[in-house]
DNA sequence: ATTAATTGTAATTAATATAGTTACAATTAA
DNA sequence: TTAATTGTAACTATATTAATTACAATTAAT
């Protein structure tokens, strides 16, 4: 199938919602910046305030979000988006009759949890702070790098 | 689309011709273990070859692990069969004019390499022989509390 | 109050990755 | 010589995704 980037999205959404807040902030207006439909946008943006890492108000184009940027880690917005669903995926359909298949996917299973929570803690260790203000010391160095040509 | 299981069913074919080498390793044997077809089977071995985890003999039913199991990592299997593809996906295409959308790419790539690794270092830190004797061990257990009854 | 802009959401579509299936040539081993 | 088997290509069915279309509900400005 296609691959989800609803992660990427949603974190794009939060951080442009944080680094343009004031302006007028649209759905259509965000969609410009992620490149996507409106429609998209409104739906993860809907998702987010299911999950209460945004406030939004039908008809007003004013989403804010719900905690500071330092508060939010990209775990919160992975569990929100995608849930806490297995980086790897386990063949539930094994023969019970065999020791192989009838022992491996509760072998498997736990190494796999065990390399997943180690992928999650590297998520939790980084906020949204974190990420708007490596997003914009990049863009500053890109204006001075232009600015001495 | 469909999730895949290859990492798991590779890891399992693999499991299965140490714990039964010396017997007939046909793929059919090894596809009602792994409750797939034959074909599935053959098309996973194929790539494990070509990997260097196992030698096969056309028209012979007597695959052999290449190496010790205590010389294969989940890793080592993982990137036979998956690839070191990204586990967090990247949305490739966003507006290179805004703040956000020219910046977020590099900086979110970043911190999904930190969060990759982190789950490959556990998947490098678990052997082929470390899953076969756990998988020994609890089908013993299995087998003591049976008798108990 | 009216109205244009906007959000929220459901239904549908197109694209794509996957395991499974069918078919068969090449090889082995008895 | 032959039955069993591997190796591989072509095709199918299924499932997940972003995108699209459509429209009711809500807001905010006049």
């Amino acid at each position: 199938m296609r691959v989800s980037t609803r992660f990427s999205d949603s974190i794009h959404i939060l951080a442009f919602i944080d680094i343009y807040k004031g302006t007028r902030l649209s759905s259509e207006v965000i969609a410009s910046s992620v490149e996507t439909s409106p429609v998209v946008v409104r739906r993860l943006m809907g998702v987010l305030r299911e999950h209460g890492l945004i406030a939004t108000k039908q008809g007003s184009a004013e989403p804010k979000l719900a905690r500071e940027p330092k508060d939010i880690t990209l775990l919160d917005i992975y569990f929100a988006t995608e849930g806490n669903k297995p980086l790897f995926e386990l063949d539930k359909k094994t023969n019970p009759e065999c020791i192989v298949g009838g022992n491996i996917q509760d072998v498997l299973g736990d190494y796999y949890e065990q390399a997943k929570i180690a992928a999650q803690r590297k998520l939790n260790d980084t906020t949204l702070q974190d990420l708007i203000e490596t997003i914009l010391v990049k863009q500053k160095a890109k204006e001075i790098a232009r600015g001495k040509k």
